[in-house]
Parts: structure tokens; C-alpha cells; sequence
DNA sequence: ACCTGAACACCGTTCAAGT
DNA sequence: ACCTGAACACCGTTCAAGT
């Protein structure tokens, strides 16, 4: 773990604590917003990463105290939501009107996966988020389901396979940022040989995680596809 | 965030920092071990969720200071690895040697995501994990390794297919922990017609993320399945 | 080598006081 | 209503001192 240089005993270094020059009490006009604390938030993890994202960070980029942050969000997590429903609208979901299903279904993967996997820490705050209030996520997902719509799929089916995409979009986003020897053949030792076989012909290795990516998603296009009914 | 009733003003209070007997000093005998601690994080895990989970807590529950544990784990990122191999021998793959691929592949991913479901929080942990010197995770994967040459998987084809089908379970294993009303069908408004019809039709809605790990782990083991030549 | 005790540099969050 | 400033109750981690 990283530690700043500064120390916090010395004196001199108190300056850098008041770099603002507002005094307390209500200012003449709002300083903050939701879309200026996601902004900023954003541009905070495009330049220190997650890591940096924290309370204090955000508040001294926005030259504000942190605690005035809690006038606007009730927490860093619904600050996380608000990222997340800002990212969704990265995500390139423009093929489903004219594309064939297939097609836009990989457009719309290989999109989705590269969005988060810059912003993989998002990944676990969406699975504990109900989805309501949420209008560029929710956008999205209605031009997917009218895609699935046009494709001919039978509408109770659309949300589970939606979902199961997604499962596999976010389980590969994670492993996307895992790094590239995450199975080191060298060091496996004899005990494995089947899987030390497997790893040493498994491909090049630098893109192992791309493989993996179309290799299943495409199985899960081929396998999807067999629920449309043959028109 | 909830609160602990107690005051660290209190003076009175400050018996329950000083729970042991033991003076400073190396120790006649080891205290502590891999073994030890992994143990402990597993039954305060247990008891308390990985909120739970913090150093302090783990050595109160050592009876040892929480510096001690540092003379044996780098990190708690270590210990977390340590929390991962473990939680690994949990999954069920016994099904590889003797059954049919399809339903050896079943059973486990079942087993996988279950137990995984569980443990959320190693999720995006193993992503970032080099898989090497885990004793108990290479046995899982020489096993399936196994299996996948069994039932005729080219040899390099195996890795890629086994690194899909786990980011499709983690992806599955983070959907089963969300809200059940993730998408509440109720609130979505007339924006988006097609997928509130759609939220709306996709069944009963308790089970939903079982209904799409089942659908879409069935689509990925048929379009896995079409790489197996053909005997 | 492996423990304790004290400290360090942070966190997220609350709340009274100010306008 | 919305800001500041000070405090609270934590974190993970380091390190000298002790045996």
C-alpha cells in the first residue's frame, strides 16, 4: 500500500487542507448536482482508477468539503449507481434495429464487455441494483428486448436470456482485467499433466481472455438460437 | 452504517481490548498458521458476512493482536486467496470421470455457482488471481481438464471453453446475490413498453435468476458441444 | 521467528453551526 | 436548502520492543 510523502504532523503542510476560499453557510447558488458529482467522479477514475475514487477525492476535485457531498447522495454507493447508469450509456447497443440477432447480439457483447472491463469494480454494485430509476440503463435494455422481439423470440424467454448474457459479459469483463499468465504452464509442476497440457496448446496467451470471450459467446448465440422458432 | 453501542471514551470499556493473557514476546509455541487463519476467516465469514471480515475481527478471534498476522499473510489480500482455495474444494466436479460431458458439466457449474453465490466477494478477487500454487483449485481443473479429453475436446480448445463457462458461473454466482425485484416491472413506467411486457411475462419472478443460469447454461453447453468432433 | 502495543495514514459518514 | 469544520468510529498496515 502506497503512503503519501507528507506527513500530517507538520504544520506547513495545513495550507494544502483550505485551498478554497468559500466560508461556511448556504451559498448563493448550488455548487453541486448529480450530474456534476458524476462528472467529476468519472473523470477522477479516468486519471487515479478506482483506488482514487474515494469521498475526499471527489469533494477536493469538486473544491468542496467531503461531507457536503451528503447533501446530494446518500452514500458513495449511490454515487457508485449513478456511475454505473452513466456507463451503461457507453455501451453500443445501435445494431438491434436493422442488424440480423446474432449480429447485434455480438456487437452489442463485445461492447458491453469493453465498457466494464475499465470499470470492473461497477460489476458487483450492479448485481445488488434493482434496475428501476435507472432511464439510460433501462433504455437500453428496451431496444435489446425489441430486438429479441424482431428476431421472433417467444417474449417469456427474452429477460433469462437477456440476463444469462449479461452473466457471462460480466463474468468475462472480470476476467478481461485478470492478467495474462493467469495460468502460468511453467510453474503448474507434474501434478497436473492434463491441465499443463492443456494450458501449454491453449493458444498464444496474450489474448487468452478473447478467445475465451468468442469462443463462448458464440456457443451461447448457436445455443440461444434454438429457442427462436424456426419461422 | 450501523454503530457499535459501545464508547471507546469509556473508560470502563477498555477491558474488552485486553481479552487475552498473553505478554509480549515471541511465543513458546506457534500461535498461528495458514491454516489457522483460513479456518477463522471461514467461521467469522460465516457468522458475519464478509463485512465482517476485517483484520481486527479475525485476530479477536485468534485471541492474538492484529499485527500478529502479518507475520504470516503478506496482505489480507492474501488472506482472501487463502479464503479462495479453500471455498475451491467446495465445488463438486466429481461427476467428470464417470458421467456424460453434458452432465458432468452441469453438475458442476450447479455446485460452482452455488458456492460461489455465497461468496460474492472472492469473485472479482479470482479474477486478478494467478491460479498458481493453489493446491486445491489445480486439482479442480486437472479433473475437468480430464473430463473435456474424455468426452474428445481437442486439446486446445479445452482452456478457452473452461475460462467461458467460469465467467458465465461468477457472472450467474453475482446475478443470484441481487434483489429478486431487479427489475420491478411495477415502477418501469410507459417509456419502454417492450420490456416491461417483457419483465412482465418472464414467469414467476422468485426464481428468475435460476430460470436464466438454467436457460443459459444449457445454450452454452449445446454450442460447447458442437466443437466436439463428431465420433 | 513471532508475538504485543502503539502509532500512522487513511476511510465513509454524521452533525452542529452558519447563511 | 446547502455549505463548512470538526468529530466519530472505524479501516489495513508498519514497526520498535520484547522473548
Amino acid at each position: 500500500m502506497e503512503r503519501h510523502v507528507e506527513s500530517s504532523r507538520d504544520p506547513a503542510m495545513n495550507a494544502s487542507r483550505v485551498p478554497h476560499t468559500r466560508r461556511a453557510g448556504r451559498p448563493t447558488q448550488r455548487i453541486l448536482s448529480r450530474t456534476l458529482i458524476t462528472d467529476a467522479a468519472l473523470a477522477l477514475i479516468e486519471t487515479q482508477g478506482y483506488d482514487g475514487l474515494t469521498m475526499s477525492a471527489l469533494a477536493r476535485r469538486l473544491k468542496v468539503a467531503p461531507s457536503a457531498l451528503y447533501n446530494h447522495a446518500e452514500s458513495k454507493q449511490e454515487v457508485l449507481r449513478w456511475i454505473e447508469d452513466r456507463v451503461m450509456t457507453m455501451v453500443d447497443f445501435s445494431a438491434f434495429p436493422t442488424e440480423p440477432w446474432d449480429d447485434a447480439v455480438r456487437r452489442w457483447a463485445f461492447s458491453y464487455r469493453e465498457v466494464f472491463a475499465r470499470h470492473t469494480p461497477l460489476i458487483p454494485v450492479i448485481a445488488v441494483l434493482p434496475v428501476t430509476g435507472a432511464p439510460e440503463t433501462l433504455a437500453m435494455y428496451e431496444a435489446v428486448t425489441q430486438g429479441f422481439l424482431r428476431a421472433g423470440w417467444p417474449e417469456e424467454r427474452i429477460v433469462p436470456a437477456i440476463v444469462s448474457l449479461e452473466s457471462f459479459i460480466f463474468g468475462s469483463a472480470l476476467d478481461m482485467s485478470a492478467p495474462e499468465d493467469i495460468f502460468d504452464s511453467g510453474s503448474l509442476g507434474p501434478d497436473y499433466p492434463s491441465f499443463t497440457a492443456a494450458v501449454r496448446n491453449s493458444g498464444g496467451g496474450s489474448d487468452g481472455a478473447d478467445r475465451a470471450f468468442r469462443l463462448g459467446l458464440d456457443a451461447l448465440i448457436v445455443g440461444l438460437q434454438s429457442w427462436i422458432p424456426t419461422q
